[in-house]
DNA sequence: ATGCTTACTGCACATTTGTACAATAATGGG
DNA sequence: CCCATTATTGTACAAATGTGCAGTAAGCAT
């Protein structure tokens, strides 16, 4: 009975690159980016170590599409809500933030991850790249938002204002963000959230209709 | 001749610590935590490598080290003009945004620096420690101005109120340094202020009498 | 079934890492 | 001036890391 066990799973080279994309993350969140060698990554996907680059050119390759990976589920869990139009303003907007401030986003391993990797964006052109597109999406999600908000208390939507309101409001989200995921013991998600609110309404002005 | 030219220096313990650890948050830097290998440290200390290990009982020791002096030199330049009374209220606060958003605070050298540690604090229990302190330090120098600021515009300085609008302001000045040491230019220090300015004065209520 | 493609394994290798330790020499106190 | 102290060097070493490569076997096409 030659074929009763068979000594591995071939694979699609997509799923594989995925699953080995995600235990990296893993591995990163449980032990830290220096603890994120091919043989800890390999074993955490069940895999043999060498075929890692079989997958991918170099380990750095790995770790470039890792960052892409990460950074792209953070932001689309975070902005989700930003263009579920039908629903009013205000909740659109109080819905981002309980996203971005709640697990799975506002979490230590996700810092973890996201501190690993951006040690690398000086050093790195290719990083430096996918960071400047996650920030500007980020951005240009929240720009929408803040002008309906200008037109919902009837003013104009100037675009030097609503450039600035969208900095600070990014602003606001990023340093809870990264509180809350390094003290969360002592910043609560609920406690986040209402600063959040407390500011961003304070930056953006009341918006009491809809 | 014998002592003409002699193969080393010999420094105080003290001074030789501080020599390291300035050389280990250079060398963090301009390479990255990976690259801070007690090699290349030494090299630029213009050491041998064997030297750390006895003035450092593990490398760890040493990093440990270059973190809180680290943060401490950090926390020092952003809010020296917190304490500076004397000056009104709205320059004190106005001076406290701009050293903590100019360099050499807001600075692509001195985040790279602390990407690199913080991804050891949620691992490491003295790491934790150390950044505690600082956050804690960071909002207690805060939240005297904040009382100040309700006091100038009347109004009680009830404690959660107070504690939230440090929250808020600690977490503008997080995310704008942030984003500000990461992408410089593409958010250049002036702009940086103006923002902080705009967002942490509509947090704090207008401050124009003194 | 059979064969072909290629995903996958296993092992070897040079390099780099933190640490250990004995030898050396700078410097202050006698 | 000389000696004792100890800051400093030089070398050695085991462990760990990324990479290279030959061979194996899974699974689809025919």
């Amino acid at each position: 009975m030659p074929d009763s066990k068979p000594k591995f799973r071939r694979e699609s080279p997509e799923q594989r690159r995925v699953q080995l994309i995600e235990a990296t993350l893993r591995v990163i969140a449980r032990k830290g980016v220096s603890a994120a060698t091919v043989r800890e990554i390999s074993a955490e996907a069940g895999v043999a170590f060498s075929l890692i680059r079989h997958h991918f050119n170099t380990k750095e390759d790995l770790m470039y599409a890792a960052y892409a990976y990460h950074m792209r589920k953070m932001a689309q869990a975070s902005l989700a809500a930003a263009t579920d139009m039908g629903r009013p303003l205000k909740d659109r907007i109080r819905q981002c933030i309980r996203d971005t401030l709640s697990p799975p986003v506002t979490d230590g391993a996700a810092l973890q991850v996201w501190a690993g990797f951006i040690q690398m964006v000086p050093h790195d052109a290719r990083m430096k790249q996918i960071h400047m597109e996650t920030y500007l999406g980020f951005r240009d999600a929240l720009e929408p938002l803040i002008i309906e908000a200008q037109a919902a208390q009837k003013q104009p939507a100037e675009p030097a204002l609503v450039e600035q309101k969208a900095i600070a409001c990014n602003a606001v989200l990023d340093g809870l963000w990264l509180e809350g995921s390094m003290l969360p013991d002592m910043l609560p998600t609920e406690q986040l959230i209402a600063v959040a609110e407390f500011a961003i309404f304070a930056i953006l002005g009341p918006i009491d209709l809809d």
